[in-house]
DNA sequence: ACCATCTCTGGACAGTCGTCAAGGATTTCC
DNA sequence: GGAAATCCTTGACGACTGTCCAGAGATGGT
């Protein structure tokens, strides 16, 4: 195991360190490349180091096996995926912006990276089956969870009214509304993408109580 | 292929016919058994066989091949679901009741039926990628659509004020309530079925408009 | 009772899979 | 510049996959 040899080293300098963590996440975006092409049950390493610049062998010189590349690849995703809406939600100043930017922000990300959000599904359905596989894919849909709240929580300090739902509750409702918007857009589905943006709005309206 | 054979035959007995659909279901039956088991990424016709009292052969008499076999399982899904909420619509006389009885209803087939539909979502996920399998898959999730929408338009009627969202919407949200419901409870969450009760009953109320 | 047809078994097939190890190629360090 | 460590390729392995097929067994009509 690879990790074990850099462990057993007497001294090992710092930049052999990043080299080795470097073209893992490098092995690992190809893998992600493919993965969202052809899904989790299409997908073989041998393909993943086809679209990558080396060979199917050196898979396993940098992960100990299929699993820990793809939980790499989880892992690697959800970084690049927490804070997504974050800056949104720092700069909107009315509810109504913050609607506006989150929905177009939401229908921006499903037109751009509808590959990579049909893996996120898929993997998060094996988690369903594959054990080994949750402890990560839970984490991240927390970070999703945490995301979402910290959207809804802004938009109803700024439109001044409590909240109707709670933060769970929050998070499934859009989650739900980006994944039917995910399967309209991949069917063809022209109207997917605006629909998803208006549909964001619709409903964040409805999130907070209306005052008596 | 057997279809063939059967089409090709001068006169075929409404008995014969009758005997090929039922093993077709039965085997079927048997495929969604292993398919909820084991995910549709892990599952080999072998392991469906050795789950029916058929040897593997058997598998490409009645099904032309896999795609044909998994489609047909989908279906046969189909017909005992999209009709699950309807006696509640139909007999429930206030929105209180309607609400309630929605929200059991789900929690039940959650606590029931978790392993069938964390294969829906599986095979909902394949068709993001598989596009063979996205006419049927559409088609269900189409039917499922309807099925919440006949609850959510009884839920107005019975309420006596309008709706403030639209059909499309109206699926994308209990769909996704449930999908969190069923991570968490396939997780171990002992909350998550009695969560799932309460947060369709919260939701529900939110999806109509409140008077001025 | 016989024969045609339907039904089912079990093995063979060509591929593909994850994994591993032997050894070349490259880099690093003294 | 040479030894040592690291990096990468190549080929092999056993297991597993979907598919096909020859033939045995069961069934039903006459």
């Amino acid at each position: 195991m690879t990790q074990v040899v850099h462990a057993g080293r007497a001294r090992v300098t710092r930049r052999q360190i990043d080299k080795f963590a470097e073209r893992r996440d490098q092995l690992a975006d190809s893998a992600l490349l493919t993965l969202s092409e052809l899904g989790y049950a299409r997908t073989s390493l041998r393909e993943i180091a086809q679209n990558s610049n080396f060979s199917h062998g050196v898979l396993h010189y940098y992960f100990s096996d299929k699993v820990e590349l793809i939980l790499h690849c989880v892992r690697r995703y959800k970084t690049e995926c927490v804070t997504r809406y974050d800056e949104i939600v720092a700069c909107a100043a009315t509810p109504g912006e913050l609607a506006a930017g989150f929905g177009e922000a939401m229908a921006a990300t499903l037109r751009n990276e509808a590959h990579l959000h049909r893996l996120w599904y898929d993997m998060r359905s094996q988690s369903l089956f594959e054990p080994s596989f949750r402890t990560d894919i839970l984490e991240l849909d927390h970070g999703l969870e945490q995301m979402i709240w910290r959207i809804v929580l802004r938009y109803s300090e700024l439109a001044g009214r409590p909240l109707a739902v709670s933060r769970s509750i929050a998070y499934a409702v859009f989650d739900g509304l980006f994944q039917q918007g995910l399967l309209k857009h991949l069917c063809g589905d022209e109207q997917a993408v605006q629909d998803l943006a208006s549909s964001v709005e619709n409903v964040l309206l409805g999130l907070v109580l209306v005052p008596r």
